[in-house]
DNA sequence: GATGAATGAGAATTCATTCAT
DNA sequence: TATGAATGAATTCTCATTCAT
């Protein structure tokens, strides 16, 4: 019976959150009221209070997902060895970021935005924000270790400050392709390329 | 006599929106409310209402005034002809938004990040913020092509591309700044130097 | 389920229109404020919301119901075929009138003086006016004609010209009832057997 | 010098009363703000409470002048002695009315519409309004006596019980020309005549 | 006398949350 | 457990009126 219950307190929970993921990524956390998220769920004003707490807490629960998800795809792509090149890891990193986009119906990279903006309000959203960048950076430093092992970036280069840099192009990416638009994967991988141009 | 009127006029909205600024900066634009804002300027709410139509206006301005304020250094900056290495600009760009973040008793790079996100919701504030990337975008154009110019970057690379990568890195430290907290200037133009690399 | 609920939709919109009703008729539409029917209502601000979207909607629903009681009586009355004099006519729909001055605690003709004057203001009010009015006017129609048929009244009157004035006979027993006071039914009804005259 | 500033004084109430009329007119007493009237008659807020001391004294000042416009016209037509006929009268008495609503810009006859509903809420309007119909009485009255006289309505007629009702034929058209319109006075007094009958 | 900026109580409406059924 | 009607504090905004200049 417990076990039945949490399975079904899970898939409740995944009811709401599918609801209040596609809401926030249409019109932002503070226009979504609880009746949009109700609304899509499908479910009642009581259920969705069975399951969580409060608005803030969908928010949070929202916010560390679009993190989660998006840092977990990062995470399987920068695990594999055989990717040294700086220029080739932000292409990949981009094509995940784009996938991540199309994933579903609504841009999930919305709700990433919308997730940083919170955190400067948030404690709680903050906080998470904060180890998954770190999370990302430590990844990015190896793969900085790797590329510099591999002859393909200056030896003398210090890869714990080249990684924010290199998030930087991540972050700059999605901020410019929400906020400006008409961003290409393959012509800004090219400019990162231009950029970090042939070492030697 | 309209000499009076219209300086008076300017000089109640800016105090209207120095108090706006501050409560922004410190709660974002929807946990602020008028009465917050009300209370800041020390105005009553008749005598806000009567220099912004609506909370929505004051939002739009303060969003305004962040991009231009910061773009508008920026571009004083990038004006300098003298400016050819790309490190360099970072470096320079960096100190600048350091200088921004510091000018008040508020960092105002918060407000910036909390525009990007309302980006998403308010054609508005979308269309400002897309014109001062593009002009931003257009400024780093040039600096490529001198740099190009001056043979510190590579000559195939297309200033066009690499203009948004430098934008990002830009962005990047804006949001990490904010985000994740701890970023200090000169190292991170240190992982910009290892990562754009000695060409040739 | 379906039909609880919607007897408790009816039940609680009525609940608010007898609170407005009775609100209206002491102060006018204009003075009397959500706040006056919340209280009337004995329900919350919420509570009335959830049933009606706007003040502006229970003002219609309340001039349409002014309209629309008063009408029916006075169709009931006039569909009666052995109705032919015409002081009889108006003398009947006078009793009417007062009976629905008196039905409630508050006096029911006064909502239909001020919806006459709404009518000016709103589009909805005033259409629905004019087609209660025009409905009228085709009742008493068909009076004249019979009282022409029944030789009362002169056969070269066009019934379509009359009815109005007739009509008017009514109207302005209700605004001088309101406005002037002091008004008795039978003595009016005098007064228009004097008017009318004997035919021949 | 007090003449000089009791013209000067009824110069600008006159100023603030045209704007207030034509105000009121378009948008009724409760819709029309004081910054609206303000506007309209080019004084400034200060100005206008100079010579009125509150919204509520223009309204009721208003609602007077448009009883007493119309009264004044009305009375000097009833007072030609040679006016005997019924139908007559009511044509003669349409026509002013056509007058009075085509005589500004505005339809003047609303105001009266509005100044009836108001009666209801304003002990002074009502005050008004009644002592202003208790007049109009007063000169049917001698209207119907003459026209018995002239041996053109019946003699056992309570000339007092008539007049109310001849009233009640002219509010009921301006009722009707404002709610429903399309009235045609000629057609109206066609059906005044029709009802009247010839008495014999 | 005149101005018009300022006031602030009060208006309509919303919405996160609760709790009786 | 589930429902969804009910709550009522909080929010944005208005507007008649005043008063310093």
């Amino acid at each position: 019976m417990p076990k039945i219950s949490e399975e079904r307190l899970a898939a409740r929970r995944e009811q709401v959150l599918q609801a209040a993921w596609s809401c926030f990524a249409r019109n932002g956390f503070h226009a979504t009221t609880m009746a949009d998220v109700i609304a899509e769920s499908g479910m009642s004003a009581g259920g969705v209070y069975r399951y969580f707490r409060s608005k803030e807490e969908i928010v949070t629960a929202i916010a560390d997902r679009a993190y989660g998800t998006l840092t977990t795809a990062l995470q399987d792509l920068l695990a594999d060895p055989d990717v040294t090149d700086v220029a080739d890891v932000v292409g990949r990193l981009l094509r995940t970021v784009e996938e991540f986009a199309d994933g579903e119906s609504f841009d999930r990279t919305r709700i990433v935005l919308l997730a940083w903006a919170e955190s400067l309000r948030s404690a709680e959203i903050g906080a998470k924000a904060r180890s998954i960048q770190l999370a990302l950076r430590e990844l990015l430093v190896q793969v900085v270790a790797r590329a510099q092992a591999a002859g393909q970036m200056r030896a003398d280069a210090d890869p714990a400050a080249v990684a924010p840099v290199i998030a930087s192009v991540l972050i700059g990416y999605v901020v410019q392709r929400l906020v400006v638009g008409g961003m290409d994967p393959a012509f800004y991988t090219a400019g990162v390329q231009g950029l970090v141009g042939a070492h030697r």
